[in-house]
DNA sequence: AAAATTTGACCTGC
DNA sequence: GCAGGTCAAATTTT
């Protein structure tokens, strides 16, 4: 029998599921819209971070630590941990050095924003940067949404055993990784028509909600805070 | 001392 | 005027 807890992440993965299939037929009948598609890949992505959130990490942190693409990360990183008690950014190397260059509050969340960019933007003109955002609290779970492209050609060593956790087109991409405290799993979706839904002022973020209305929105058939699930 | 982070100021679009 | 994104000086860490 499922238990719960295992019925809610079941529950985040169907959801996450239906809103997949959704998007598959809005591009099957090409319509590559930023309004359209956008809400469905945040949906998405945070229905496998809820999903995730749920469950325990089967695999400790340390064995991944030790998987090539984090050897590979440590070599472009070189940074330590010390700091990942206090920082708002989660762990889960996604194999790019980052340099923090800004933290805002954000009126929408209680949780500030932090901004980030390629470590190598200056030396190599690489103009990818990423907003990570605490989305909920316990277990922390943080939406990090990946803006440009990495011409920094710090990826290229990478070993494909990631793609083994990262799912990745091209282009943009938006991501939710998970807190420290559970697995070091990264869904990494495209999002080509970023660039159009920027030029529509109608940002990624704007498609990001506070978690308990995300949850009331997206499963309204139960309630998070007193589990009562459906 | 160098590198990285913090944080208030500034800029831009709505 | 407000909100979000970026800059850059100050501060902290290594």
């Amino acid at each position: 029998m499922f238990s719960n807890i295992d019925h809610k992440a079941l529950a985040a993965l169907l959801h996450g599921q239906g809103c997949a299939n959704n998007l598959k037929t809005l591009l099957d009948n090409r319509e590559i819209s930023s309004v359209l598609i956008e809400p469905l890949i945040n949906t998405i992505l945070d229905s496998f971070s809820l999903a995730l959130s749920f469950v325990d990490s089967p695999t400790p942190p340390q064995l991944l630590e030790s998987s090539s693409c984090q050897n590979m990360a440590a070599l472009v990183h070189q940074r330590s941990s010390k700091k990942d008690h206090e920082s708002p950014n989660p762990r889960p190397d996604d194999g790019f050095a980052w340099r923090k260059y800004g933290q805002k509050t954000i009126k929408t969340s209680v949780h500030q924003r932090s901004y980030y960019r390629c470590a190598y933007a200056k030396d190599r003109n690489c103009n990818a940067t990423k907003r990570v955002q605490m989305i909920k609290d316990s277990p922390p779970v943080f939406r990090t949404s990946y803006m440009g492209q990495h011409t920094c050609k710090a990826f290229e060593v990478y070993d494909e055993t990631y793609g083994s956790e990262m799912i990745q087109f091209d282009q943009v991409k938006s991501e939710l990784v998970m807190p420290t405290s559970t697995d070091h799993q990264a869904i990494t979706i495209d999002d080509k028509a970023r660039d159009h839904t920027m030029n529509q002022g109608c940002d990624i973020n704007d498609f990001l909600v506070d978690y308990d209305q995300f949850w009331q929105n997206e499963f309204p058939s139960f309630s998070y805070g007193d589990t009562v699930f459906s």
